[in-house]
Formats: structure tokens, sequence, C-alpha cells
DNA sequence: GATTGACATGTCAGCACCTACATGTCACCT
DNA sequence: AGGTGACATGTAGGTGCTGACATGTCAATC
């Protein structure tokens, strides 16, 4: 369902665009907070022009189909937006192996730790490049006067620098142990 | 192939379980870590009986069958736990309704964000629950010396006290802009 | 003796998702 | 003319996961 949903935002912010610009979106602006591949994407679309909420607005060169959403499709994606209780399934590998970890000899927890923490710095990085990126050229605004994505790239960051620091604490307090 | 190590991982914590002991446990113990129902648990651990990672140990009343693990499936969990890289695909329904709110008007971009952080307040108030409990009585240690999941609860809690922190500094944001 | 509810295991249909396969267009470079 | 690489859309097979269906045991209560 969700994927629906990315589209149609995506739909929403572009206008208009084909399933090939949006699998582009998927890779660029929404990465962090949602992934689909084409093969996911082109099926999806199918699907959603049969339900009504987007039309082929047009046919480009080379069989290129540009989608745009419908009065439907912009209900059912405000529905969702204002009715959707986020009760996504939980399920995080990082956590899996920091619930599992004292199965392990302490120099090889602290050698997981370790290569957690590397990995967190180094998305967190990576999102404060694209905030930085972003910032650097204009982006549009949206109706509630907030430019598109930041609200969900800042709450990324935290999440990263929460993350960094557990690692941080994590590492410490395992030291102490020792 | 994450399930297999919970589940390797919860059969090592206990000793050995049945398939709904295991299920139990995923209800409480690693519940907001990763989660799995009965439908997917049994054929899973008849699966991994079949490649050699448990085995069926002995079998009780009710048709109850005690699994526990081989040395092939300690070998199996402990090299996941020190080589797994933790590449879970990013999906989040708070992050993608976060991306999305500037779809909303002002006062509608508020309820869901009011929302989100009365969600995240709850979320918040279990995992500290979680905590008491566990602190109340005794756990065993592994061996490094840490609490089973205790790491993974820190973890838990503070990601989710970053969340609460995130909705009440976006609210202030947004209606700084009323 | 009958019902209820926890214990206990399983299957099946269907959707979500991923990897790989398959096909073709068009612009640009050599 | 041929090759490369971005553009563009699709399908197919397989796994992960969910919700519903199906079945049976055992203990306790009424």
């Amino acid at each position: 369902m969700s994927l629906r949903i990315a589209l149609l935002g995506l739909l929403t912010a572009y206008g208009s665009a084909s399933g090939y610009d949006l699998t582009k979106g998927f890779e660029k602006s929404v990465a962090h907070v949602w992934q689909a591949g084409h093969s996911q994407i082109y099926p999806e679309l199918a699907k959603m022009t049969a339900d009504g909420l987007v039309t082929v607005e047009a046919e480009g060169a080379r069989g290129r189909k540009i989608y745009s959403i419908t009065s439907e499709g912009r209900a059912e994606l405000r529905a969702w937006l204002i009715g959707h209780d986020p009760t996504g399934p939980a399920r995080s590998e990082v956590a899996l192996q920091a619930f599992l970890l004292p199965l392990l000899e302490h120099r090889e927890a602290l050698d997981v730790l370790e290569r957690l923490k590397t990995h967190a710095e180094r998305k967190l990085a990576e999102l404060e490049a694209l905030w930085a990126a972003k910032h650097a050229s204009p982006v549009p605004e949206g109706a509630s006067g907030v430019r598109f994505g930041d609200l969900a790239l800042d709450l990324g960051i935290r999440q990263s620098r929460t993350t960094v620091q557990w690692t941080n604490d994590a590492i410490a307090q395992l030291e102490r142990q020792a």
C-alpha cells in the first residue's frame, strides 16, 4: 500500500512523470524513506491506472508514458496522510544484532559494535550531505510552508545521530566491563 | 534470512524450545526488534531442521516438538552476527508521512504531527515499561557480560525519544510559520 | 458431561518485494 | 557503420510475510 502512496506523492510533487522518472526519483529523493525498483514500480503504475488513481496523460519518445495523478488519486493520498496510523512492522537488522550481541565473546561484541558505528556514521554523513545539497539549490515549498522532504531528512539525520551515540555508549559500557 | 537468525538466537538463549514457545518469545522479548507469526515460524523451523541448523530433540505432550540448536546452527548464527552488514531496506511509514507532509494544509499537517507524536510517546512508554519489568526480575547474562536484549532495548528507547523530540520540534517549526 | 480457553501445529492464498532476464530506442562518439 | 551508454518498459521466478482456515489436545470450570 505504501508504495502506491509514495508514487502518488512523487507524482504530485513532479506534476507529471514517467515510470522511469519515478524510478530515478526513488533512487534520489525518497531513497532514505522508501525503496522500490523499476520492476515493482511499472506493474504498480499499471494497477493504479486500472484503479483510476493515475492516468497516462501522453506517450512520448521511446515508448515513454507520462503519468499524472487523478482527483481520485489525490483523495487516496490525502486520506492516507491524514488517516493512516504508522504501524509498519518492526524489523531492524541493527536492533537484532544488538539484541543477540551478548551471545558473543567480549572482544567479538566490541568488533561488531565498532562496525555498526562505522556504518551509522557513514549513513549520517550521507544524509548530511543530502541536506547540504538540498539547501544549496532552491526546492519548491509545499502548502504548509515546509520544503519537500525536509522534515523526513531531519528525522533521518536525528535517528542516525542517535544510533551513532548509542554505539559509542555501548562500546564504553562494554569496555568498562573488561 | 534474518528470521532464521532470530530463531537461532532465541533457541540459544532458551536452550531448547518448541515452535509455540518461540512464537511466544517473538511476541514478548523480540517483538520490538523483529516480528514473526506462527505461520512463518513453523515452516521455517521445518526448513532449518532439513538444513541441519536445529534438531527435534524430543516430542512432548499435545504434539509438542522440542527443538534445540545444532553446532551448525551455532556456527551460522555466529557468522551472521560477526559478518553481516546491516543493510536492511529503508522503509519507514513515519518517514514517508514526514516526507509528504508539505502536501497538506498547515492545519492538517499539524494534526498529523500531533498524531505521530502521540504514537511515538506511546511506544516510548511501552519500551520503558519493558525495561522496568526486565530490571525488576533477574535475567541471564551473555558471554560478554551484558544482559540479553538490553542493548537493543536501550537503542529502541533512544530512537523513540528521538522521534518524540522530532515531532515536538516539527510542530514548533510549523507553528512559527502560522 | 459440556463448554471454554490455553496449548500446539500446521496449510494456503495472496500480496510485497527482489534479482535477473528480455527487448527496444535514441544520441553521441569514433 | 558500429559501438557505447543513457533512456525506457516490461516479465518471470522465487522468497518473505500476512491473515485466514483447519485440526486436535488437555485442564479447568460450570
